[in-house]
DNA sequence: CTGACCCCCAAGCCATACTTATGGCATGGA
DNA sequence: TCCATGCCATAAGTATGGCTTGGGGGTCAG
């Protein structure tokens, strides 16, 4: 078809063979075998040069079409290739998507500003949900302590960093005392609690368990806001990762590091080759990167 | 690229397979070709098929629009080879052009509502030289007895009959005696004589010397209707074709065959090939036909 | 009439592409 | 837990297709 596009192009066999790098007899057999299929003849051959035929202009106009067409396929696989162009989408539970990888995206926009980033908020086996659907391409992800890390067999799964988990308390609170000493669970074994997500509570409850003691689990959300503003009016003490704090810092309750209470693991997963697609792995290059500043920072 | 389409259709590289009648391996090598020069993933490998990515998406809606100029592409060329569509251009002498080409060109319509038939007037020369630049399909000339027949080492000649030359006289001329028999040129040989197109002049002239006189051509045109209103005036004597006199029959004047005039021989010329071309075909056919049943009736 | 430039045809060789065979991996049921 | 059934990839063998070389016909210009 190409070949055909030539021969019109320089008005010979022996011209598109030369324009092709090829030989003559090679060119003239793929014309002869286009013609067979065509039923027709596409050109008249004339002592210099060949002619097209009405059948032959025809068939140029499509091969046109279609060489336009393959152009711009190669040009939009190259803008994705190079980075000019593409789509990640990203899942992430909220105080990732409201710390990390708001900080990541800007990243990436500066290294690539053609890439277009989409993030949705959901928790982690939501999230792993939807990497499995195919509706994102990254799930950023976090695994408490004695909990089994997230994701099937088909999932990569790379760490991500780890994110300490704080004791919080009413200002008014006896324990709540300097900031940057940490305090033992076991001064709030007789507190009334609040607790997390679904995965949070039972991490709450096993942390408490090991310590000697269960704790009065009274109110449940996953809302950060919320869980602050509640302990902020006595109501319960919490056990909150320090991504919620940096993502919304309640000034009316105090903050303390918990002995003895492991960080929450990080991770992103993805589809074991998602990692090829140049999108795909520039994004996760820019949420590592930014994990690394703010570990070290 | 084809391959790809049918991937994505099934879902499946097996599947693909299937539906191509391959094994599966052998598409799974042209997709990872495919991937190779696109230089990013165009699937996710999932356990129980694949799934397109981003550049997968983006190649599949040029892959599509290919597939339907493809197969526009064939339908274009379907309906030329069935003669369902195509274009024939002729060249033809204004006598042909005027009695014989009509009636093939309804033939043709008839057999063939959807083909294009477009026709130019010419004298032989001029129509070999539109052959030559590739103007025209089928060029419909003549040659008088004697002359060298038409038509250069790369043109196909056919021979479509003959048409015999007629005396024309004024009604009021002595020798404008029954239409049914012959007259011997030399009772002309002391009359005005009107000339046609070049070569028919020439032929003229030949024809008298032949006969054993040179004859006065006082005038000269290559219109039969004008010709022949200058005989009816008695101004002159001519020697027309039976087609011009079929074209146009001026009653004022006096028709009789000749004696010693050989007819002049029709051809039908065209590029070698171009009898391969299912239209020119079938408009020569239909011209052939044509000057069959004039020959015959 | 010879050289240059088209084109086609025939035969040979090489590369591409499909096949068979095998293995890994994930899922689902006994 | 283990086997069975999909899916996919890899590796090696083979054969078909496609390109090359070599030779011939034809036209046109010098």
């Amino acid at each position: 078809m190409l070949i055909f596009r030539e021969i019109s192009r320089t008005g010979s066999i022996a011209g598109a063979a030369r324009a092709l790098g090829w030989t003559q007899p090679a060119v003239s057999q793929h014309l002869r075998h286009l013609e067979r299929q065509a039923g027709t003849p596409l050109v008249l051959r004339r002592p210099r040069g060949v002619q097209l035929t009405e059948a032959g202009r025809a068939l140029l106009r499509h091969a046109d079409a279609i060489a336009t067409r393959i152009q711009a396929a190669t040009a939009d696989l190259e803008a994705m290739v190079q980075l000019r162009a593409g789509t990640v989408r990203l899942a992430a539970f909220p105080s990732a998507g409201a710390t990390l990888i708001p900080a990541a995206m800007s990243l990436l926009a500066e290294r690539h500003p053609g890439l277009d980033v989409r993030l949705r908020a959901a928790e982690p086996p939501q999230a792993i949900a939807q990497l499995d659907a195919g509706e994102v391409d990254l799930a950023i992800t976090f695994t408490h302590a004695g909990q089994t890390p997230p994701g099937s067999g088909e999932l990569t799964r790379i760490p991500a960093g780890q994110d300490p988990l704080r004791l919080v308390l009413p200002l008014t609170h006896p324990s709540a005392g300097p900031p940057d000493t940490p305090l033992d669970l076991r001064e709030l074994a007789g507190d009334s609690w609040i607790g997390g997500c679904e995965r949070c509570t039972a991490h709450l409850l096993q942390t408490c368990e090991l310590a000697g003691f269960t704790p009065d689990i009274r109110h449940g959300t996953d809302d950060y806001v919320l869980t602050q503003a509640l302990i902020a009016r006595g109501l319960a003490v919490g056990l909150l990762p320090q991504l919620a704090l940096d993502a919304a810092r309640d000034p009316r309750v105090a903050v303390r590091p918990a002995l003895n209470v492991r960080p929450r693991a990080l991770y992103v997963l993805h589809h074991r080759e998602a990692e090829q697609i140049p999108a795909v792995r520039s994004a996760l290059r820019a949420i590592l990167d930014i994990v690394a500043t703010h570990t070290t920072g």
